[in-house]
RNA sequence: GGUCCCGUAGCUCAGUUGGAUAGAGCAACUGCCUUCUAAGCAGUAGGUCUUUGGUUCGAAUCCAAACGGGAUCACCA
């Protein structure tokens, strides 16, 4: 409507105003809550450029509209406002429109280009915890939306499965895990302990050891005894002992961790750990074996966290086929004048003229770092999907430099897509407490926590819910989409940059803005409309109210709501128009009989309306990764 | 210290091309189930939009500075 009233003004402007009217002075916007009319024009651009009075101008311009375009019935001026009322066939056409697209919002699907959306990505050492869920309910829901606005989605996660940190947990097993009367170790199918928590024990379990045996280093040294030392650390630890003279508190306390990291390198512990790296990397049968075996654990446990979360992922980069990608394009880069090279062989990027520092792509002994590794990740995938146009990365804010980095490191070596890539960026989540620390038990695990949001949710519904009709096995169905649909909306509810807190007892809450408040909704619409099944619905008479128009409003909005939650990457904004259409529709509900409306025209179009509410509430709650369930 | 992000009601959060009287939820209080699911609805109360200055018809929104909180600044990943 927007559009075709300002199509109108730009044409008759001249005529009724007397000058040419420039594009950047319409400016549209619903009209305010409380005031009468659908959609306001502002007219101060207008006033300034005629010298007038904007209410005399805005008189003028409502008068020639309401005499020339059909779709509006009236206009009134408030202060610089200018607002028209549409006619009321224009609201029934418009609900007939949306009621005959089954998938009313939704983009055609492949019209857009293809994209990869990469979230979870965890590390195989530490099973997952309250932070991996915001990363991939929000990765998820992004890849959801952009597929919703047309895009040909590919989901994809990077697997962290080699490097030193896997080595300690296998280490730790190898060592300390039990052997039992069969001869074996502890096993995920020996103890019925899940995969991924099996080997997160024995990586604490290594750093347990770690920390007792840096802890007698330290007393060694501190006792003048360097006998097992080495000498470079020898050298470095007089160096940092005698910089302990004579300083602060607060540098003390810095000198004093890096202490404590060179006696981490003395332990008998981690040198056995990284040398069981290098077998690794040699590829050493036997160590090659344990390492597959404790992955494929862990995998197994991923899947099944996965699976409750509703995610999935359509291509895996395993980081052991990876990590030596990279490397081609950093000597390619060289040759071409992108890096330079250090007199020790270490080659770097100067990004000092773009604001940021200098940083090493590989280092002197020819090894990739971090960022190696991306740079040739990226390009790999790109020779995958040749129609691939751009790559959306779901990692948490720390990491805002490195992505700022590889972007920009990425166009400098010549590939233009690296400007359509895009770091989606989310902040932590915190506790009530603070920060979760692992060190001090503080971290909320994964799937403990969609055990408890599942058996709230089941011990609420059971009291209150309609649930009489349902078998066993659907009731436990609903119990887990109601507990796992109030966890999701509770964490994408809120916009992704901000760091967010997360309240226990806010996220089982089933009133207010929740999740479950949603679903309700849904489902109480289902329940009338199974009892108006029987109505008959004549579409060419329908009777429309205020109140209608203000939901039809809603609805109209959702296309729009998709099209900017998708291009900002943002789940918050679809959860927060699902929740105002949620809480119109209830308001709407409880002070109209619809069902019982006299008035068969007005009847059809509540009908109707409640048909659409719950079409688009569906759509809106599948994009979010919520189920929508029927009864509750 | 450099760079980046954030600061809105007691708490958690919306508020996106600058627009009318800054909105929700939770917590507190008051009403509404003999009619379509009360996980609901209607209402009361709660604000120096961190502060100061600037831009303009108009600023929570844009700019600058200050204050407060966080992240980052590895030959770790």
């Amino acid at each position: 409507m927007e559009v075709a009233l300002k199509e109108i003004l730009l044409s008759k402007g001249k005529e009724w105003i007397g000058i040419d009217i420039d594009p950047s002075w319409i400016q549209f916007q619903p009209t305010r809550k409380g005031v009468r009319g659908d959609v306001t024009l502002m007219v101060f651009p207008f006033a300034k450029a005629l010298q007038l009075p904007p209410a005399q101008v805005a008189e003028l311009i409502g008068k020639h509209v309401k005499s020339e375009v059909s779709f509006v019935a009236d206009f009134e001026v408030i202060q610089g406002f200018l607002n028209f009322v549409f006619s009321e066939t224009l609201w029934s056409d418009q609900l007939i429109t949306i009621h005959q697209n089954d998938s009313f919002g939704i983009a055609d699907p492949d019209s857009k280009q293809m994209v990869m959306v990469e979230y979870a990505s965890p590390n195989t050492n530490k099973p997952l915890h309250l932070g991996h869920l915001r990363n991939i309910f929000l990765g998820y829901a992004v890849a959801q939306l952009k597929k919703a606005h047309g895009h040909q989605v590919i989901k994809t996660q990077v697997i962290n499965d080699r490097g030193i940190h896997i080595c300690k947990s296998m280490l730790a097993w190898h060592r300390f895990a039990p052997l039992q009367s069969n001869g074996e170790r502890e096993t995920p199918a020996n103890s019925g302990l899940k995969g991924d928590k099996l080997v997160g024990k024995y990586y604490v379990e290594f750093e347990k050891h770690l920390q007792l045996e840096v802890k007698e280093v330290l007393a060694r040294w501190n006792a003048g005894d360097f006998s097992n030392t080495s000498a470079s650390a020898l050298e470095k630890f007089q160096e940092l002992d005698q910089a302990l003279v004579g300083k602060e508190e607060k540098a003390q306390a810095v000198i004093s961790d890096k202490i404590k990291e060179l006696a981490k390198n003395e332990t008998e512990i981690l040198r056995a750990a990284q040398d069981m790296l290098v077998r690794w990397e040699g590829r050493d049968p036997e160590t090659y074996l344990m390492w597959s075996a404790m992955n494929g654990w862990v995998y197994e446990g991923f899947d099944v966290t996965y699976q409750r979360m509703g995610v999935d992922f359509d291509k895996l980069y395993y980081e052991s086929d990876t990590f030596l990608l990279g490397k081609d394009q950093v000597m390619d880069g060289l040759a071409r004048g992108v890096f330079y090279q250090k007199p020790d062989g270490s080659i770097w990027i100067d990004l000092t003229p773009d604001g940021l520092d200098e940083k090493l792509v590989l280092r002197a002994d020819g090894t990739a770092v971090y960022i190696t590794q991306d740079i040739g990740t990226a390009i790999e995938r790109f020779h995958d999907y040749p129609s691939l146009s751009a790559i959306v990365y779901t990692v948490g804010n720390e990491q805002d430099y490195h992505f700022k980095v590889l972007f920009l490191i990425l166009y400098k070596l010549g590939y233009s897509w690296a400007k359509n890539c895009f770091h989606l960026s989310y902040g932590m989540v915190d506790l009530p407490s603070g920060k979760m620390k692992s060190r001090e038990g503080t971290v909320v695990d994964a799937d403990d926590l969609m055990e408890e949001v599942v058996n709230a949710a089941t011990v609420m519904t059971q009291e209150r819910g309609q649930i009489a009709e349902l078998s066993e096995t659907e009731r436990n169905v609903l119990f887990e989409s109601i507990g796992m649909g109030g966890l999701k909306y509770y964490l994408l509810k809120v916009d992704p940059k901000k760091r967010m807190l997360f309240n226990p007892e806010e996220s089982i809450d089933l009133t207010g803005n929740t999740g479950p408040f949603i679903q309700y909704t849904y489902a109480r619409i289902n329940s009338l409309l199974r009892k108006a099944e029987l109505v008959e619905i004549d579409e060419s008479a329908l009777v429309i109210e205020s109140g209608e128009i203000e939901l039809i409003k809603v609805l109209a909005a959702f296309p729009q709501t998709i099209a900017e939650a998708a291009d900002n990457y943002s789940p918050a904004l679809l959860a927060n128009y699902l929740y105002e259409l949620t809480k119109a529709y209830n308001s709407f509900y409880q002070q109209s009989p619809i069902l019982n409306e006299a008035n068969e025209g007005l009847r059809a179009a509540r009908i109707l309306i409640s048909k659409n509410v719950a079409k688009v509430l569906k759509t809106g709650l599948t994009i979010l990764g919520i189920n929508a369930p029927e009864r509750m």
